[in-house]
DNA sequence: CGCAAATTTGAGGATCGTCAAAAGGCGTGG
DNA sequence: CCACGCCTTTTGACGATCCTCAAATTTGCG
């Protein structure tokens, strides 16, 4: 059950066999806890792939005057300091928002698996794409007021979350704080609160009990300009006319 | 001369080989022109991937108000629509700031490139990988306030065109209009006015005849908290430690 | 020279941040 | 079980940043 999140995203890519099915099972064994609001550092070596096993961590970076924000989630069964590590990521951190469930992966093992298994190649460099395009998604949705950030981030939450199973049709349960999100909103935690009571006064969104409730989830995205389209759910199966149909990750050099 | 900047950047994974080079050379044949204030389309045919040869370009996407957001500027050298388009650009698109020059490559005949040469496979990948790692420094470009902001995006300019000789020490020529610099910051254009004045009056940063001027480079880095790790420029050679020393992009499946 | 676009400046208002304090939730220890 | 302390949430007041509208000025271009 703890790898499933991290098959169902990568097979986004298309299906997997069941032997490369197997093979990701594999690297998810031996997980280690990670408390909340402690970095999920890449382990004791430096060489090594993190995935998310359980809970909700996120990226980001610390600014001059000590604030941070947040660029973004870190969702069960996505993998950390894939490329964001070395010279890609000198300043970029992850960090745990709840306890978290871990599993360190030997990089060198991943690669032989994406050397061996065009599948996997395929499915992690498609990973890949998708965090450019929500990347991009972010920088546009810092232009939208408050309000419809919040909004948008929310559908964006929803719709992540469905795909793994953690998230009903209306809402999900979401143990973080104030101002974790606003963190990832760019403002700050009084105004996480009063926009968030605008979207309870508008009955479009709802969150106590550290849970997400959405009464009317087309209302919300309509509102936050929500359009799922950059998550690449979907139209990115193997059959697709797409750029990266067969040219992928794989060993070379 | 015209594809300088494309080898250029493309070597900052590594040196290629005569014969890399000169295939690389190869595709940048018969260039068309594109108008300034236009979208460049990716050519009739949609499988087609474009190298912007000269002039300034970007990658946007329209709100629903109707305003645009800028979220990476395209420079001579950088490929368009090589990640971004099918399910992983639908509302992405490319437009050309000022007169462009670009050059329509079959994504074919860059995919046979890619599956024929370790170098350039890698090349291409880590130039997705900076890709990613500029757009979540924009994300947090966008939590600081205008004034730093807009320093912040002049030191990147300024990094970027010097690494392909389109920039001095101290300045470079800027041809675009205020409100383009609105859309990359999300700022208003008449904000863009105001903090430009604040930039001269502090003598951090003077615009004027379509030529940004910096008296003084390390001041205006420090001022916009600047730090060019995030462009990955350097530390990325083939001898480093690195996450993607070996495993990059090929022809798979 | 004259038109169109871009830049510049002003005034007023909306959004959002900061500071401060009150209220609520949760775990620890008595 | 209650009391206490800490953290989070909530609300208010005030100020800073930034936007919108509008007009004046300059620049670019035919």
């Amino acid at each position: 059950m703890a790898p499933y999140a991290f098959l169902r995203k990568l097979e986004l890519a298309g299906p997997l066999t069941d032997e490369e099915r197997s093979e990701l099972q594999n690297l998810t064994l031996d997980p280690r806890p990670v408390p909340a609001r402690q970095d999920i550092t890449s382990g004791d070596a430096a060489d090594r792939v993190c995935l998310v096993l359980s809970g909700f961590a996120c990226r980001y970076k610390v600014l001059q005057a000590g604030n941070r924000r947040i660029v973004s989630f870190v969702l069960p069964g996505d993998l950390c300091y894939m490329h964001d590590t070395g010279a890609f990521g000198r300043d970029l951190r992850v960090g745990a928002l709840t306890a978290c469930s871990v599993v360190d992966i030997p990089r060198s093992k991943l690669m032989d698996l994406i050397g061996a298994s065009p599948g996997i190649s395929r499915a992690l460099w498609w990973a890949t794409l998708r965090e450019l395009s929500r990347a991009r998604e972010w920088i546009v949705n810092d232009t939208r007021p408050a309000e419809q950030r919040l909004a948008h981030l929310l559908c964006e939450l929803l719709t992540c979350l469905q795909l793994i199973d953690l998230a009903s049709e209306t809402g999900f349960k979401f143990p973080v704080s104030q101002s974790d999100v606003a963190d990832a909103l760019g403002i700050s935690p009084v105004h996480v609160n009063r926009v968030l009571r605008a979207l309870r006064t508008s009955e479009l969104a709802t969150w106590s009990n550290q849970r997400i409730t959405i009464p009317d989830v087309q209302a919300l995205k309509t509102f936050g300009e929500f359009d799922p389209g950059y998550l690449c759910f979907e139209g990115c199966g193997p059959d697709m006319s797409m750029p990266s149909r067969q040219p992928l990750l794989a060993c070379a050099s």
